[in-house]
RNA sequence: GGCUCGGUAGCUCAGUGGUAGAGCAGGGGACUCAUAAGCCCUUGGUCGCAAGUUCGAAUCUUGCCCGAGUCACCA
């Protein structure tokens, strides 16, 4: 089988409601899985880690038990991810018995390698935090970040053996200075290598909601389960074929502060397994407001749903992708979006479309004239935006992209300016109408293949619009060849695809 | 507090040694197919502060100020 494209997002901790930093980054994994699908097979992996103490302890409070709890909020999660459009191949749950029996049988291997062992953990606990402290930390007496009562934990733990992979790791870090992105987030990881690793407890006695460790003494360390989702979800160990297809992951999207899980303990669980490490790991930035990180705590998450109501689910995603450069924070406000929205998509692409197939209803009854013999000029300066576009997004520089793209929208643009089709309607200039007519219909095709990763409902409305009947996501270096749009094809004169959002005054 | 990143036009950002850039917003103009959109032209910055290196610094060094992130809850 073919190597393909493996694309994963965290695993989303089953507590609370989701918010819109969820979205953005299942969003950006989905323009990933859908662009790179443009060119060769991919696969998307996310969904819900639901294990540990939190949860049992929420679903008690609710009177329920956890797999209860678990099983009425997971559709929150995907009924959030359908709002974005979002389009997953696999949506794991950590209580699955296909993940369950792989940590079980990773943890057999590695005890049977001598990876994990047997040791002793003493130390103060937070409930709450699920976190061991050392005493100095305390404050008061009770956890330093949330201030409430910790306990005295005692009990003989499995040990994972990190401190054996320091050595590997730092020597892995400097021959792939880019396996880690940003660098700000790779410069973080070398200086905690430097000081050192130190093993860390990977199972649990004190509750019991979780996956057990074979042969009893407790469960696994939710963080140790929720990893291995990245390689349960594609056969590691049951499937070996299908897993070869996949792994190493091409991209895993995480948020900064799951770093430190995620390239130092993962690719040293990785190499205990024999397997190889990801191939790239991206901490993203945060959206903020008013230049304060968003959440739960904070009281200042934004709701997913109302917004997507409010602005259309595709505006955003463009939005969130367009706005700042990959990586960084960047923040959220409602006026910003509705620029985006009226300046980008209302007046330079949304007009375009209009003012195009417009012009094709009054001048050529809505059907798509031939385009010019000779060639078109567009389409010979517009040849490598698709390999541009494609690799702009696979090497994760959605701004670029995007811009890129808008090379195209702002050439139709002008192009319609300078020919003043009017003129040529009047002046009877037939073959010329026609071929600038021709070039605006192809290149809306051209807009509507290159923008549907990011924007997949509204540019199948213009493909609706357009009349186009072959598939919008089909292989980029096949359809995308100027001239794929048939003459003769009728076009529909449709709605505006993005109204104009008004703010009001106060609106911000 | 340690570590990391950032501070360039009103806003979002590009620019790593050689006469300050883009988009949006603002101003002006010519058009009319169009979502008062599009096109053309244009106003606007002592590049956080100070010192240093250099023929020359937004770009290198040092110090400081400010902001953010991280340091086992959190996209």
């Amino acid at each position: 089988m073919k190597r393909a494209f493996y694309v994963t997002t965290p695993i989303y901790y089953i507590s609370g409601n989701p918010h819109i930093g969820h979205a953005y980054t299942t969003v950006v994994a989905d323009v990933l899985a859908r662009t790179a699908r443009t060119s060769g097979p991919a696969y998307f992996l996310t969904g819900t880690d639901e294990h540990g103490q939190k949860v049992a302890n929420a679903a008690t409070a609710a009177g329920t038990t956890p797999q209860a709890w678990c099983d009425e909020l997971v559709p929150r999660w995907q009924k959030l991810f359908a709002t974005y459009h979002v389009r997953y191949d696999d949506f794991i749950r950590t209580t699955e018995p296909r993940h369950e029996s792989v940590v079980q049988r990773v943890f057999e291997r590695l005890r049977d390698n001598g990876d994990v062992y047997l040791g002793k953990y003493e130390g103060w606990y937070c409930v709450n935090d699920e976190t061991f402290w050392l005493e100095a930390k305390l404050v008061d007496g009770k956890c330093p970040t949330c201030g409430r009562e910790v306990q005295w934990i005692s009990e003989d733990d499995w040990f994972f053996r990190l401190s054996n992979y320091r050595d590997r790791l730092l020597q892995y870090y400097r021959e792939h200075p880019e396996w880690v992105r940003p660098k700000s987030v790779y410069n973080e990881m070398v200086a905690l290598l430097e000081e050192g690793l130190e093993d860390f407890s990977i199972s649990r006695t004190n509750f019991d909601w979780g996956i057990p460790i074979p042969g009893g003494g407790g469960v696994i360390y939710v963080w140790f389960d929720a990893l291995l989702n990245y390689i349960s979800a594609i056969g590691w160990s049951s499937d070996p074929e299908r897993f070869a297809t996949y792994w190493p992951a091409s991209v895993q999207l995480i948020g900064k502060e799951i770093a430190r899980f995620h390239t130092l303990i993962w690719p040293a669980v990785l190499w205990a397994l024999g397997e190889q490490a990801p191939e790239l790991v991206f901490a993203h930035g945060w959206i903020t407001v008013d230049g304060q990180k968003m959440g739960k705590s904070l009281g200042n998450a934004v709701d997913p749903f109302a917004l997507a109501e409010r602005f259309g689910a595709d505006s955003l995603r463009y939005f969130l992708l367009r706005e700042a450069p990959f990586g960084s924070d960047f923040s959220y406000s409602e006026a910003k979006i509705a620029q985006r929205h009226n300046s980008d998509l209302g007046n330079d692409l949304g007009n375009l479309v209009r003012r195009s197939l417009s012009m094709l209803f009054k001048y050529r009854d809505g059907v798509v004239p031939p385009g010019d013999a000779t060639g078109s000029e567009v389409g010979a300066a517009m040849a490598t935006l698709p390999q541009r576009v494609r690799s702009l997004i696979l090497s994760l520089d959605f701004r670029g992209a995007l811009e890129a793209v808008w090379e195209l929208v702002v050439t139709l643009n002008r192009r319609i300016d300078d020919q003043k089709p009017w003129v040529l309607h009047r002046e009877e200039r037939d073959t010329e109408l026609d071929a600038l007519l021709y070039d605006l219909c192809e290149g809306i095709r051209w807009l509507a293949m290159l923008l549907h990763p990011v924007m997949p409902e509204r540019t199948a409305e213009m493909w609706r619009q357009l009349g186009a009947t072959a598939p919008i996501d089909a292989d980029w270096s096949e359809a995308l060849r100027w001239g794929g749009l048939a003459p003769g094809t009728r076009v529909v004169l449709g709605d505006a695809l993005f109204p104009r959002i008004e703010l009001d005054a106060a609106g911000s």
